[in-house]
RNA sequence: UCCCGAGUAGCGCAGCGGUAGCGCAGGUGACUGUUAAUCACUUGGUCGUAAGUUCGAAUCUUACCUCGGGAGCCA
């Protein structure tokens, strides 16, 4: 007999259906009327489905009434319109097999509230939980939505390599990758400046490598050949970063687009976003109601008005201004040239706006040298786009294509332009503009489900002194 | 990494110098087409770790560890 899963029991054409379905009880309520009621849930949905075990069941005495929260079932029985309250459609169960016991003195779970904290220390029993079961449902939605999106597009996805050679990415801390004896790491013998430095020639790749903080150079490579490409793919930082908004391995997706502009940029940032909540609202409806109703009370109507609404637009320059003139006191003070503040983008986001802002044409001083400068000579085109409570989601710039230019920011930017000979290769043959962002999948599901804290939207968080399960 | 705050029963918390408490969960019993069921009784704790002050420390001091909030870095 086919396995049925529970979100299609729940559905009032199931009744009068002959089902088989497994899972792991969630509850069980006995009456002395000579039954019980078992709350059995699949992960197929939000909803538990009940079960109504009579004593008529022949191991009624000696196994239904052991089922504590946390065994595992499997059932056969009638789908039945349920004259309880509380639900619409119930099963008369046959049978009921047990799978598996879970002991109620040693279960973790059991039908009380815990914290975010406790649950984070059994991450391999969490998702049996209504919320974490949630976030990965939404997670996956907004997963095959971000695919969706793009490959409805034409973009073709790459995929770019986890171990890379280039040093110097841009952005952060990386993790080295060796096969060395950390006890006894080989030295470089001889005469000369760099004798007793590690001799990275002995290693697997015969030289220092690292775990990828990106894969947007890569993408740029196969965006000048196939114009629209993406990456979608973990990245890995070692910062010290102890925040509720930053992992040391996150996913990371990273669209690249040839003959492309910023104006481009930021619109395709702008519809992806939307794509995506509208999905989740549309897919993930009993869930989303879930995170509405528990986790925080906006999360809907901040999706809706998003959707429905067009992003700001301003230059950092008019942020500034904005900054300026606004009367708020800010810890740390506005001027022309600093980096925006935490305080600062919240501002925006959250106080002047109350929608996601797109702030553009950042300082070159303060942003990466693969951005393409401005005929001003101060600024270029780079982009983030910042959502209230999460901050910056999105961070992305259209790309330097002219070579004299780009090699001048190189330089001035203290990096070698020989490190990155093919990178300027691009520029020197047959270079067109193009542009790309980078969105923290993470990120996004925080935003979407109003969940306070990253390491509870990844199933198994690594962060610094965190790398359990 | 920096600034705050917190670590007491399986979980959520109170106690803040004088022999460890409550709620939930667990166990037992009662009751019921129940639904976070309800009611009664009940098991359960080297008070984060290590040192110190004191006649006496969960309570005061110091260091360390872990967690949370904020900041930096950023996605």
């Amino acid at each position: 007999m086919k396995q049925t899963r529970v979100h299609q029991v729940l559905q009032t054409e199931s009744i009068g259906k002959k089902v088989k379905l497994a899972g792991w009880v969630r509850t069980r309520r006995d009456s002395k009327g000579g039954f019980s009621f078992i709350e059995l849930n699949d992960g197929s949905c939000m909803k538990s489905v009940q079960i109504l075990a009579e004593a008529a069941l022949s191991n009624y005495e000696s196994e239904v009434l052991k089922l504590g929260i946390g065994s595992s079932i499997e059932v056969i029985g009638d789908v039945v319109e349920s004259p309880g309250k509380g639900q619409t459609t119930e099963v008369k169960a046959e049978s009921v097999k047990v799978l598996g016991y879970a002991d109620p003195q040693t279960y973790p779970l059991q039908k009380k509230g815990t914290s975010m904290e406790f649950l984070r220390s059994i991450a391999h029993l969490r998702p049996r939980t209504n919320t974490f079961g949630a976030v990965a449902r939404v997670r996956n939605e907004i997963c095959r939505s971000i695919h969706n999106f793009f490959q409805s597009r034409g973009f073709l996805y790459i995929n770019t390599p986890i171990i890379t050679a280039s040093d110097c990415e841009g952005a952060g801390q990386m993790f080295n990758v060796t096969t060395f004896d950390l006890k006894d790491v080989p030295r470089i013998s001889g005469e000369g400046g760099a004798k007793g430095d590690i001799d990275f020639e002995q290693d697997f790749f015969g030289r220092a490598t690292h775990l990828t903080v990106s894969g947007q150079l890569e993408a740029e490579i196969y965006a000048t050949a196939l114009t629209n490409v993406y990456t979608f793919g973990p990245t890995f930082r070692a910062e010290n970063s102890n925040t509720s908004r930053h992992l040391a391995e996150f996913w990371m997706v990273e669209p690249e687009m040839a003959f492309c502009d910023l104006e481009g940029d930021m619109q395709c940032a702008e519809d992806f976003l939307k794509t995506i909540f509208n999905d989740v609202m549309t897919n993930c409806g009993s869930d989303m109601e879930f995170f509405n109703e528990r986790i925080d009370k906006t999360v809907l109507e901040t999706l809706k008005h998003i959707v429905d609404s067009d992003f700001v637009r301003i230059s950092y320059t008019e942020a500034v201004d904005i900054l300026l003139k606004c009367g708020e006191k800010f810890e740390f003070p506005v001027s022309w040239g600093i980096d925006l503040q935490s305080e600062h983008e919240r501002y925006l986001t959250e106080k002047k706006f109350k929608k996601p802002v797109i702030v553009y044409d950042y300082p070159k001083d303060i942003k990466a040298f693969y951005m393409r400068l401005n005929d001003d000579g101060k600024t270029v085109r780079a982009m983030d786009v910042l959502v209230p409570k999460v901050g910056e989601i999105i961070g992305g710039s259209q790309r330097e294509e002219r070579l004299d230019v780009l090699i001048e920011r190189m330089k001035a930017c203290d990096l070698d332009p020989e490190e990155y000979w093919w990178y300027l290769d691009l520029r020197k043959f047959g270079t067109v503009p193009h542009a790309g962002f980078g969105l923290g999948l993470e990120r996004t599901v925080q935003f979407v489900t109003g969940m306070g804290n990253i390491r509870d939207v990844i199933p198994f968080p690594r962060a610094p002194k965190t790398a359990d399960f």
